[in-house]
DNA sequence: CGGACAACCTGGCGGC
DNA sequence: TGCCGCCAGGTTGTCC
């Protein structure tokens, strides 16, 4: 998204296409290409992990999903190959604005109200207002998994695999700890571990470990600090204990079973 | 409420 | 080399 703003702010769509309709998710197809054309981009935003372009009367919402890129190339360039483009958008600049997806879950949206999609997220967790009371109040008082809850996009927005298993280690938590096993200490350090791993992750301005690219197209160097992240078998930089994989809320979870234990009261040992 | 699983898709990798 | 099965930064819907 920051990436993408220099080049876009101020610029005038004049045109689009599309390869794959499915990708155009809201409105259909034919009535997105006519409300989009000629409207002069304002601004670009974020909410969770939409990027969200503000235009003169519609919001263009763009979710990358697993595969997903989106950036901008010049008229120079516009002939160089990239066999996964699915949606371009012609530029006043003579520029292009794609979206390339190798495995098309990504979506594009064209919406006046933001709720429309994204009505039902929760919280902004690197926001001012994001206070440990908020965040407990969201978590906690279930039995659920503590992974599973941090991945649940209506109780804490944006937070991913990735970010997930890179807070739990953070806050020395075990991913299948239920939220109301969690004292008040817990708590703390696992609310100051979401908001560090998410605000790393942006800093190294995101993880290239197959597909995804800054919008120049150069990668994110995020995954060269994972603390446990496709890290299985590899020593724990805290304790030197090799990192476990398993299966939480049918995800992979990458954990150090030495500083993360499950049992209550069990001691890390160095 | 919550867990399991399928669907949406394609590419990369390890094993044989 | 080639084929097969498995895995992947996400979300949504269904079933139990």
């Amino acid at each position: 998204m920051r990436g993408l703003r220099p080049d876009l702010v101020q610029r005038r769509i004049c045109g689009m296409w599309f390869d794959w309709a499915r990708i155009i998710h809201t409105p259909s197809p034919e009535i997105f290409e006519a409300r989009i054309n000629d409207q002069q981009i304002k601004a670009v935003r974020r909410r969770a992990k939409y990027i969200l372009i503000e235009l003169e009367s519609d919001l263009l919402v763009v979710h990358l999903k697993m595969t997903g890129r989106l950036y901008v190339v010049p008229p120079e360039s516009i002939q160089e190959a990239d066999r996964w483009v699915h949606v371009k958008f012609m530029l006043d600049d003579g520029r292009e604005l794609r979206f390339s997806d190798s495995r098309k879950f990504g979506r594009v949206y064209l919406v006046r109200d933001l709720a429309e999609i994204t009505g039902v997220l929760g919280p902004e967790p690197l926001e001012d207002d994001f206070t440990l009371e908020v965040f407990q109040q969201q978590l906690g008082g279930r039995s659920r998994a503590m992974k599973a809850l941090l991945l649940d996009q209506t109780r804490i927005a944006g937070v991913g695999n990735i970010y997930a298993d890179e807070a739990l280690h953070r806050a020395r938590i075990h991913p299948l700890r239920p939220a109301n096993s969690l004292n008040p200490d817990e708590w703390e350090r696992l609310y100051h571990a979401v908001r560090a791993a998410l605000f790393d992750g942006v800093a190294y301005q995101g993880a290239s470990i197959q597909w995804y690219r800054k919008a120049d197209g150069s990668k994110g160097s995020s995954q060269d600090h994972f603390y446990v992240y496709d890290r299985t078998g590899q020593a724990c930089s805290t304790c030197g204990s090799p990192i476990e994989k398993i299966r939480v809320a049918q995800r992979g979870t990458h954990f150090c079973p030495n500083c993360q234990p499950l049992e209550k009261g069990a001691i890390a040992h160095v």
